[in-house]
DNA sequence: GCGACAG
DNA sequence: ATCTTGTCGC
């Protein structure tokens, strides 16, 4: 598994942050991808209360689901304290780390992350999915519940995987799709290592007759839970591993 | 220049 | 993301 260190780690600032975007952007790669056994859906969870300015706590879960069942064959967590603000633009670099933390805890590597956020639908071609991807080496694909800097040309139909592509200049770099009848559409867009077709596809193999793929709604569910869990006790059992 | 802005 | 119960609608 080849990792990219640079990216696991919190950046001194918002401006270091975008040169390393800028950077590693060009290393995206996006190629064919059969569908895979089973899918890994990550989520954070952020506590009530800031620790100072933009310094937060959470708790990222990594659920790994079979497939075409969506059963949930493993799960994992990491919790810990956030030093980096919510920008938007630079997601990854306030989540991914946590993330991460999460996903080397499984017993299992995942064939294909589903992150919670954008792929290369994103100014720099470079969201979470594809930051938390690269940084891994594992292929992934974001999964955002609202666009960001895209733009869909066409209405959606209402029927189950009905689509349209989201444009980012001139580009299609993902789709808007409803996961499920009369439910408001997600928008996907390829991480790393996956190409637009694959990520549809698979995509498609995520509906649990709710508006978010299965493996986000675990992920998520799952993070809830933990939080929930370590807000009745002291801030130190935040720290992950504790000391 | 102004507003908008994934989680 | 988070603070939060009941409630409108299919």
């Amino acid at each position: 598994m080849t990792r990219v260190d640079a990216l696991l780690k919190y950046p001194a600032s918002v401006k270091s942050a975008i040169k390393l975007q800028e950077q590693f952007a060009h290393m995206v790669s996006l190629i064919p991808r059969k569908v895979p056994p089973t899918i890994t859906g990550i989520d954070l969870s952020y506590s009530t209360q800031s620790l100072k300015n933009d310094i937060s706590r959470a708790v990222a879960a990594a659920v790994t689901v079979r497939l075409p069942s969506l059963e949930p064959v493993e799960t994992a967590i990491a919790s810990g304290t956030i030093p980096f603000p919510y920008v938007p633009g630079c997601l990854g670099f306030r989540e991914v780390p946590l993330a991460a933390a999460a996903i080397e805890k499984l017993d299992n590597d995942p064939c294909v992350i589903l992150f919670d956020g954008h792929g290369i639908a994103h100014p720099r071609k470079f969201g979470a999915a594809s930051h938390c991807g690269l940084a891994l080496g594992i292929p992934s694909i974001g999964c955002a519940k609202s666009a960001f800097t895209t733009t869909q040309t066409c209405q959606i139909a209402m029927e189950q995987f009905a689509s349209q592509p989201s444009w980012l200049r001139k580009q299609v770099v993902g789709h808007a799709i409803r996961m499920a009848e009369g439910v408001n559409p997600v928008f996907m867009s390829p991480g790393h290592l996956v190409d637009m077709a694959s990520a549809l596809q698979i995509m498609r193999c995520c509906s649990s007759g709710f508006r978010v793929p299965q493996p986000i709604r675990l992920a998520h569910e799952a993070a809830g839970r933990e939080k929930k869990q370590l807000s009745s006790s002291p801030p130190r059992d935040w720290l992950d591993p504790l000391p």
